[in-house]
Order: C-alpha cells, then structure tokens, then sequence
RNA sequence: GCGAGAGUGGCGGAACUGGCAGACGCGCGGGACUUAGGAUCCCGUGGGGCAACCCGUGAGGGUUCAAAUCCCUCCUCUCGCACCA
C-alpha cells in the first residue's frame, strides 16, 4: 500500500534529527580541505522573512550541503547584524528596550530560518550587539586611533533629519538617506572618521584578482574614482598661504582665468570679510550651505557664484586672476578649491559665461576646417579638450594634446615649483560616528585638561547602559545617562565626560567574517591561526545592494587587520555571488514589482512550508530562475515543484518495495546512461549556481525512472540504484525528503555518510547519437548511428536515406561538411 | 551623458566552445480515473498550412557550409555612476 507524501511531518523529524546531531558543525582549529561558505549576516527585523529573502538562504544551504557532500570540511555560520536605527525607531515608538525588541527578533527569525531546513553551525552564533563582540569594535578603534586611522575633525557631512544622526557617504543614495529616504543636509560637524581614503589604491589594486562580477568591481572601481592629475599653487592677494587647487588637466593651466573656491572653503570666510560686499558675500555662503545635497549637486543645476573682490596670481602666466566663491565647487573632493578653465571645461565655460569672466582657449586645431584656428569653446561638446596641439602657453605650445601634455605639464610645475603631479580619488573618509543610541559606544573620553583621550584597553568594553528612556527623548538617549557620560580622565584622573557617539553598523559587519571562526574568545579578536587556515572566505553570498557599502569597508578593514597583523590576506570574499530579487506580477497594473514589505506584496515561505513543506518552497525557489537575475514568483509554479516532489516519493516507495539492496545495471542500461549523465549535468549545474537546470535534469530522471518501472524494463536493483543516484543529487535541493528515504534505504543520514556521486564519462556519453543530416544548412533527415562513425559512412548512409536523397537529386554536391557525431551538411548547387 | 547587463512561445526559462531553437516547469486543449484532493495520471501544445513544406530568437545589414550565439548600425528595457575639477 502507497504510502502518502507527509512533507510536514518530514520537515519537524529531520530539522530536529540534524539539530540534535549537530550536523553542521565544524572545529575551525581544523583547516584541512576547508571551505568557507557564508550568507551575509541579517539584520533582525520585526518583519517575517518574504521568498525573496528566503532565495538567498536557500542557494547558500544549497551550496553548503553540496560542498559537504563534496568531502569538504564546509563551515557555514550564522550571526546577526544587531545594532541599528529599526530597533531604536520601534522603542521610541514603544518604550520596549532595543535590546529586548532585537533578541525577540533574533529568536523568531531563527526560528524561520532553520523552518526551511536551513543548516548551519549555530555553536558559531553572534549577534553584534552583544558587548563580547562590539568590545572588538572598540579594541580595532583604539588601535586605528593610535596608527592614525581613526581621527576626529569639523566637517561638512551629512545630516539625515530623519535618522537625527549623520550618515556616511556611501549611505547618501541621489541627495537622500538610503535608509529614510529624507533629504540629507550638510551641517559643519565634528565627527569621527576612518581614514578608508589611506587604502584606496590598495582597494582599488585589489579588485583585478577577485572572482566577483564586473558589476560590483566596476560600482567599487567608480567609487574609489581614480584620477591622475596635479595640485598647483595660486598665491592669492591678501593671504600668507597659497591656495591649491587640483587638477587634472595641469596642461591648460595658461587658460585658467579664474579660482573658485566652494563656500565652505576656509579661505572663504577671510576674503568675504575684507570686501566691501562682506553682506552679500556671507549671504551666499549662508544659502549654499543650507542646500540639501541633492540641489547642490544635482547636474545641471544652476551654476552660481559670488566674486570675493580678492585676486590671485596665476604662477604660470604671472598674471592676476579673480576668486570666486562657487556653487558647483564641492568643499571635500580635491582641495576644495578649483582652477577655471572656461576654454575647455564645460562647468567653467557655462559659469564664466555667465559672469563674463574671460575664456582663453589654449588648444588650437591641427586639421579639418578650422585648422591653425584656436579650438572654439562655443562649439565644444564634451568638458575637456581633445585634440589639436597647446598655443598661448609659452614653452608648452606645439604639444599635442594628451597623456604626454599633461606629463609634460606636471614636470614643468614641479620643476618651477608652482606645485606637484597627485592623485586625487572621489572616495572620502568613513565617516563612522553616529548620533544615536543603539550600536557600539566609540571608547574615548572628552577631559577639560588633556583634551579627547582614549579609553585604556583595560576598561574595554565600554557598555552601553540600559537603564535610558527612549520615548520622547530628544537627541542621543546616551546624552541623557549620566551614569554613563560621567566618568574620570584615564590621563589626569579628574572629571570628565564619555563620548556618546556610537559607530556605524557598518564597523560591526566590516570583520564578523572573521569572529566566526572564534566566537566565543575574550581573549582576542581575531585568533591568528585560524585566520591562517580558514580565510578568505570561499564563497559569500547576499544582495547587490552591498556592492559598495559593506563589500568596500570589509575590504578596508581586512587591509587594516592585516596590517595590524592579525590576517595574512588583503581580500576576505574570494568568491562573490550576488542573488537577483524575487518579482511579483501586480494583477491590477500587471506591471512586475519587487517584493517589499512597503508594497505589501510579498509572499511568505510561511504558510507554503506549512501546506506543502520546506523542501517544495526550496525545489520551487531554486528552479525558478538563474538565481543572479530577477525572477518572478508564480502562485502555479509552486505546485509543479510540489507534484514532482510527489512523484520522486511515490517512486522512492514503489522502489523500495520492490528491491532490497541496489545493483548495476548492465554498461548498456538507457537508464544506467542517463544515471550517469544526470550526475555529470547536475554537478556542472550545481557549480555556477544553476540549480534550476539542474533540477530539470532530474525531473527527467525521476521521469525515466518511473517509465523504466512501469514498462519493467529495467531489474529492481537497477532502478533503486538509479533512484539513490536521484536522492544523492537532489538533497542539496530538497533535504527532508530526500535524507527521509535514504534513512528508509538501510542508511544513516545524508551529511554524515554519503558522497556526491561520481559519473563514468564513458557512461556519460550514450553510444548511439542522432546525427542531422542537413542540405544547404536546412534540416532534411537524421540518423541513428554509432558514436565515431566515419565521414564515409556518414556520408554513405544519407545518401541511402530517401528524403535527403530527395533533395539532393542529380545535382552536384559542392562540399560536405562534417560535425563529428553532431551533424552533415551536404552542399548543392 | 558615461559605464555594465539584458531582449528567445501565452508565461518563467533552456540551448557551456557557432552545429536539431524552445529542455524543464507553468498555463492552455483533449482524455483517463475517482480514496472528491489546493487531487493525480496519460496525450498534445512556437506560428502558418494541418499534408509536403514554409516562417520563426528586439529591428536592419554582414561573416560562415551553418548564427539566439561572432561583427557593424539602430531600437527598447534594467541597473550603477553622474557639477569629482
């Protein structure tokens, strides 16, 4: 009697089976044949996890299980991003303690994840706010601050009025908070930063070895923004230092005919006060500076600007030059401070046009109709100049335009000391403190006397305090504790007040990677050794949206370990997969949408695993698409990923029944070949992540498998043979089922005992191949022949076929070409 | 504007180095069975003819015995960057 599908009894025995074996896990002291498999660590949010979340652990597990199948020591761990603003937000909200609200979240998202049969070596397990782990946040700050990585200075940054706290470049997506959405103003701050911009062409060299896309080296390339160029000196009328600028095009350094300074340049407010036009002049630093980003830097935007009255002298052409203040000058890429150009830079063209500053061209042209004229600025297209040879500028004219004029320029500057070749990047500093209450306390201490001192090693970790009052608290909750801010100068002894910054999340997941492997020390933060053996991680897994926020200060700070000496590596992700997002057909606009909670269309694995069990939501999930494009989730294609479930338990049991041990079929078995090229398909599939292909390969093995039963064409050993091979690939994908009936085969369960199958290659290639036989590229009949047929023979047998004989006829054959064992294409006249 | 990627049946998608376009699944059409279950099973399913055949991978051109795949031009969509001197 047929046994029924149980998939949910399933799911409870065999999650409670590997749990109690501990299947997963891994001694890290151990780095022989090691493989690193890890999923981004999650933020634990009060929401359930939708399939589109759910994809992403999947096709780790999936991996991870298939690795271990592999023989590979495969360590696969899980933590928790657990500092952030949602937890603060919800107890402003509610008056529950962030700490409580999160650990709460923690345990419901677990208890998610190991629902769909999710393994992982929970004996790893951290969550970063836990002040075992954020002391080692601490610990790597203090040691940044003591080489000059981690350093304190008043800056224009960015204020998100939302988050009330200021946020890191890389967090400010087009002018707004990448996590609320609000404008973001910039406000002259003193906060703390790390010195990313030290390591930036470390960053950069780095990329080329990584096995990540082009995408996401290209976004982190573009980031960084490398440009080769100068800094040159402007002695300006009036100031005892000069002002630099930076460009990079030293080469048109005679057509500058003005400076311009951003508003926020500190140069500026000295000029603004000895002009007569002091009000006008502090007004429009007064009204640049209240705009948000995204007016300020929005392209396009209207260029204006304010002359200071001051002038400055151009070093190369001795000539006097008007400084302006500008709009369009940012105050934190280069120096803050540029030359204008306006003969060959489109930004200086339009602002010197408009307040009839003078435009010099020092390009001429060598050919087409206006050659031996200078190049006409009017009718450029693009910024900078191509072309034509340098006129107008003394010992430079008559060289060509390009890398060699710029050389040439550099050379010139430097020698006459007017300034120096440099390289200037758009990457800025991190800034990492933050104005709220719920990540890790930055260790340093603000004494009247000794100024801002560090916290010793011995008073680590500075712990946050719990007894703060989050609703209707204005500002930082820290501010309010006075328990906490009250404390005595590690250097004077005397009375002094704790920082009450807390840092970026982003410090927190820049080195969970590497705790993993040592959760659990109090004596280190990270264990050398280990390091040694199991880093860099081999696979990483998680979504685009970090390609340049977490995946850049992982880097960063792995370089920075290294130099502290803890790691021996510069990259930490070997291999990066990124997943695409799960879609959602809207029916009212049938438009496709992303999954997101704000949409309210998300779809939870929850009640799918409830009616048809966790191994059809993850069949379903992995067959819906290459897992790095976008797929749409269908309510439908569950359901076929639920009727082949179906049928490989159906077959398992009829199997069973009728075989107890397996047995090779004979080398010339259909099904014994199709064994073997299933397992050879499945592994290649499974390699570059292409689970759904590889579960079409074995929806038609089930397939074959169940006709060989059916017509008895095969004997009982052969076909539980086959349908252990199907288990055997199938468990990556779908581990309850499959761990079920091999435990009902006689054997234990799958991590513990059982191998990837291995595949004969000669088995692998069917003795008998369909060759297309084609005249004049066209499709006109096919034979069954013996693989390594010759050309003659080939070409014997289609001539003996009727229908390509048909259209042959008696005309002459022009050449014959012929795709061993593929195909014959007979060319006529 | 610059950079990256993608356009294949009614739908999701296959086709690894050029060699039978549409594997597998969904949907749809037909049938079987009924323990009436989100049933299940079998057959069919690119379009036109309903046969022989012809036409088909965003559009147009090219290379080749042979192109979804390579080259050129163009169109559309997605993503990233964008006043970075």
């Amino acid at each position: 009697m047929a046994e029924k599908y149980d998939p949910v009894a399933l799911d409870r025995k065999w999650q409670r089976r590997w749990e109690d074996a501990g299947a997963a896990k891994v001694d890290t002291a151990d780095g022989r044949d090691k493989f690193y498999m890890l999923n981004m660590f999650p933020y634990p949010s009060g929401s359930r996890l939708h399939v589109g979340h759910g994809r992403n652990y999947i096709l780790g597990d999936a991996l991870f299980r298939r690795e271990r199948m592999a023989g590979r020591r495969t360590l696969n761990p899980m933590g928790w991003d657990a500092f952030g603003l949602p937890a603060e937000n919800a107890a402003i909200a509610s008056g529950v303690h962030p700490r409580e609200y999160t650990l709460g979240n923690i345990g419901r998202m677990k208890e998610q994840l190991k629902s769909l049969g999710l393994l992982y070596d929970w004996s790893k397990e951290l969550a970063s706010c836990d002040p075992a782990y954020y002391r080692w946040n601490q610990w790597l700050f203090l040691r940044m601050w003591e080489r000059g990585l981690a350093y304190r200075k008043t800056a224009p940054v960015n204020w998100c009025p939302g988050c009330r706290t200021v946020l890191a470049n890389e967090q400010v997506v087009d002018g707004r908070c990448e996590r609320s959405g609000d404008l973001v103003q910039i406000r002259d701050l003193t906060q703390w930063f790390f010195r990313i911009t030290d390591y930036a062409e470390r960053l950069l060299a780095g990329l080329e070895g990584l096995d990540w896309s082009d995408r996401v080296k290209t976004m982190q390339r573009n980031w960084i923004g490398r440009s080769e160029g100068a800094e040159v000196f402007f002695p300006v009328d009036g100031l005892t230092e000069p002002i630099a600028v930076f460009t990079t095009r030293p080469d048109t350094l005679f057509g500058a005919t003005f400076l311009a300074l951003a508003p926020e340049h500190p140069a500026a407010a000295t000029l603004a006060e000895r002009s007569p036009n002091r009000a006008e002049i502090g007004a429009f630093i007064e009204r640049v500076r209240r705009e948000s980003r995204l007016e300020r830097e929005s392209e396009g935007g209207e260029k204006e600007g304010v002359a200071t009255g001051g002038t400055a002298l151009n070093p190369v052409t001795g000539e006097t030059i008007p400084v302006w203040l500008a709009n369009f000058v940012l105050p934190d890429y280069g120096t803050g401070a540029i030359m204008g150009v306006p003969a060959h830079d489109q930004r200086d063209f339009e602002f010197a046009r408009k307040y009839g500053i003078e435009i010099r061209p020092v390009y001429r042209m060598t050919d087409g109709p206006d050659a031996d004229r200078d190049i006409d600025p009017e009718a450029m297209t693009e910024a900078a100049p191509h072309g034509g040879v340098l006129a107008h500028s003394g010992d430079w004219d008559g060289t060509p335009n390009g890398p060699a004029a710029i050389r040439r320029a550099i050379e010139w500057i430097e020698e006459k000391g007017f300034g120096k070749g440099r390289v200037g990047y758009r990457l800025r500093d991190w800034l990492i403190s933050r104005q709220r209450y719920w990540g890790t306390p930055i260790p340093a201490i603000h004494c009247p006397a000794c100024g801002v001192v560090p916290v010793p090693d011995s008073q680590l970790p500075v712990v946050l305090p719990e007894d703060v009052a989050f609703q209707g608290a204005e500002g930082n909750p820290l501010e309010q504790s006075e328990a906490f801010v009250a404390t005595e100068c590690p250097g004077c002894g005397g009375p002094a007040r704790r920082e009450t910054d807390t840092m970026d999340t982003f410090v927190d997941s820049s080195w969970y990677y590497l705790r993993f492997l040592n959760p659990a020390d109090g004596t280190k933060m990270v264990d050398p050794e280990r390091a040694a053996k199991w880093m860099p991680v081999d696979q990483y897994v998680g979504g685009i949206e970090h390609a340049i926020l977490h995946l850049l200060y992982a880097r960063f700070i792995c370089r920075v370990l290294k130099d502290l000496g803890l790691v021996d590596i510069e990259e930490p992700f070997a291999r990066l997969f990124n997943q695409g997002m799960i879609t959602k057909l809207n029916p009212a606009t049938g438009k496709v949408e992303k999954m997101s909670k704000s949409r309210g269309n998300t779809i939870s694995p929850d009640d799918l695993i409830e009616r048809f069990g966790a191994d059809t939501v993850r069949v379903y999930t992995l067959f819906i698409g290459p897992p790095e494009k976008e797929s749409e989730w269908s309510e439908d294609g569950v359901m076929g990923a639920w009727r082949f479930l179906q049928r490989v338990h159906d077959l398992c049991d009829r199997v069973a029944a009728g075989a107890p041990e397996p047995s090779e079929a004979p080398a010339d078995s259909p099904l014994r070949r199709l064994e073997h090229r299933t397992i050879e398909r499945v592994t290649a599939d499974a390699a570059r992540f292409h689970f759904h292909t590889a579960v079409a390969a074995l929806m038609e093995l089930q397939r074959a498998i169940s006709e060989a039963a059916a017509a008895g064409s095969e004997t009982p050993g052969s076909l539980r043979r086959a349908t252990e091979t199907l288990l055997k690939l199938l468990h990556p994908v779908a581990p309850h089922l499959t761990d079920e009936w091999w435990e009902r085969f006689g054997n234990r369960f799958f991590l513990i005992d059982v191998a990837w199958p291995d595949f004969d290659p000669v088995l692998a290639t069917s003795e008998r191949v369909t060759l297309v036989v084609q005249v004049n590229g066209k499709v006109r009949g096919k034979l069954d022949i013996e693989r390594g047929a010759s050309e003659a023979d080939v070409l014997a047998l289609a001539h003996a076929d009727e229908k390509v004989r048909a259209w042959v006829g008696d005309k002459p054959i022009a050449r014959a070409v012929y795709v061993q064992d593929r195909l014959l294409n007979i060319v006529v006249r």
